[in-house]
RNA sequence: GCGGAUGUAGUUUAAUGGUAGAACCUCAGCCUUCCAAGCUGACUACGUGGGUUCGAUUCCCAUCAUCCGCUCCA
């Protein structure tokens, strides 16, 4: 099968309400994407997923809601004031940008690495040292512009700048401020593990390819804290649990790999890095991050807020700053990874094409469909067993359109189960079910509808 | 932010300096007892703002948005 584009993966999301662009009445907003009726439900399906797996099945895990503003100099102390920000140069004569710094340590062949300099210091050693653009091979530069990947705004009504608060450019440093909290108001002991769901803000630079970079995100981040020395061991467990994880939701071995940073690219905090990479339309690209953070956070807001965060272990009675393990995932890069991988277009025997989504059925917006097989079914019975099944699962009712239609239209957003309402419903209670997955048809009461749902889509 | 391309119903598209036609989808009615049947009808579009013109969806400019490439990506 042909690999899909991501054009048609857009359209499929707008057509059938997953997701819409957003503020699209007004000419819309670079960027933003709005979650539809059922990208809602399978968005909040995937955190639902991710929450069981990594705090509810965990012993030693905790969650934890951690504001989106916090205290500025918590960014501050965790370097993305001074490193969030990079500062770019523009050739003017081919018109390619570049990190200054980088300009300077290519060229120098990393003697200097203008690490730390100020951009004056920067654009003048560009000047005297006739440093070239890599591209065109000439040197003629703009001025140094200095990108902040921080949203900023303020506090309060007046714009001081006393005022000025970040919108999170990650929800980590939530869990690593609230470390103390947790550790003592749950008695945790390391290792053990918080996580934690939410929005976060970065003014990317270049963001695109529809949700898989946006300036507003929302991450699933887990703060694994263990004992310096196993840091390791855990690190592996993590790539593996995590990898488990998405091919537990269905995504399909092929389309997933490890990526291993290499020594030189990593993050000045991190002591190994791999990513789980995920086949997306435009090419293999990040899903989830595995770091090993050593105890750089703990450390670095123990130095600025002078508190000790610092765990005694009641065994040893060693004090130490754990280490931390962090695997890191995009919701919404899971979203069109599963929306990607669900995707399916099907040619039928007319040569017509018809799209389907063969979601696993945890995921699924609706969990169940309930039709009518045809409008004189349309009964107080009908409306019965929806009742009772949607007090326990999303559940749609449509009798518009030949039973076959609806069948497809159920199909399309990636409905596990149908039932149908007939006679033998109104005489004898009992409906036909149709399983997706097994495309089998199954007559079955009413009242045990609900229990077969309910084990097909617990993961 | 730079370079290139694009912009007509929800989707795919047609035509045109005299304001737009279709298919699919959707909706209503008839029909219909298990996987897009049929018939009748209905809704819906020239991204936005300027300019040229008697008249602009069409030409020009700006803007917004999307795609591709570059750059960037804690």
């Amino acid at each position: 099968m042909d690999k899909i584009t991501m054009e048609k993966v857009v359209n499929y999301c707008k057509q059938y309400g997953y997701i819409f662009q957003g503020s699209e009445i007004y000419g819309g907003l670079a960027n933003t994407w709005d979650y539809g009726p059922l990208g809602k439900e399978l968005k909040e399906n995937l955190k639902k997923a991710w929450w069981k797996k990594f705090i509810q099945e965990e012993k030693n895990s905790y969650g934890l809601d951690a504001a989106i503003l916090m205290n500025p100099n918590v960014w501050v102390a965790s370097g993305h004031v001074a490193s969030f920000s990079d500062p770019l140069i523009d050739c003017k004569a081919c018109k390619t940008r570049h990190r200054a710094d980088k300009l300077i340590e290519e060229f120098t062949n990393g003697e200097e690495t203008g690490d730390g300099w100020s951009n004056e210091k920067l654009e003048s050693f560009i000047k005297e040292n006739n440093v070239l653009c890599p591209e065109c091979g000439k040197c003629d530069f703009t001025s140094i512009r200095q990108f902040n990947l921080l949203f900023e705004t303020s506090m309060g009504v007046t714009q001081d700048s006393s005022s000025k608060v970040y919108l999170r450019g990650e929800t980590a440093q939530g869990i690593f401020v609230n470390f103390n909290n947790v550790q003592r108001s749950q008695r945790a002991k390391v290792p053990f593990g918080i996580g934690q769901i939410g929005k976060a803000f970065r003014n990317e630079i270049t963001p695109g390819n529809f949700i898989f970079r946006t300036r507003e995100f929302e991450q699933m981040e887990y703060e694994f804290f263990c004992k310096p020395g196993t840091d390791l061991e855990w690190f592996e467990y993590y790539k593996k649990n995590c990898l488990n994880f998405l091919k537990s939701i269905g995504l399909k071995d092929e389309n997933l790999r490890y990526r291993d940073h290499e020594k030189h690219e990593l993050v000045f905090y991190s002591k190994a890095t791999t990513d789980i990479e995920y086949n997306y339309p435009m090419g293999w690209g990040e899903l989830w991050g595995i770091a090993d953070r050593t105890d750089y956070d703990l450390g670095v807001h123990e130095a600025h807020s002078k508190v000790d965060m610092k765990y005694l272990d009641p065994e040893t009675n060693e004090k130490y700053l754990p280490y931390v393990i962090e695997p890191s995932v995009g919701v919404d890069r899971l979203f069109l990874a599963v929306v990607c991988d669900a995707y399916n277009l099907e040619t039928l025997e007319n040569g017509e094409e018809r799209e389907v989504l063969k979601l696993h059925p945890s995921l699924a917006p609706y969990k169940v469909a309930v039709l009518p097989l045809a409008k004189k079914y349309h009964s107080e019975k009908a409306e019965e067993v929806y009742k009772e099944l949607s007090n326990k699962f999303m559940t749609s009712y449509d009798d518009a359109g030949s039973i076959g239609k609806r069948y497809r239209r159920c199909d399309a957003i990636g409905t596990p189960f149908v039932i149908t309402i007939d006679d033998e419903t109104i005489n004898n209670g009992v409906v036909t079910l149709r399983d997706r997955d097994t495309m089998e048809q199954i007559i079955i009461k009413v009242s045990e509808v609900a229990n077969y749902i309910d084990e097909k889509i617990n993961l």
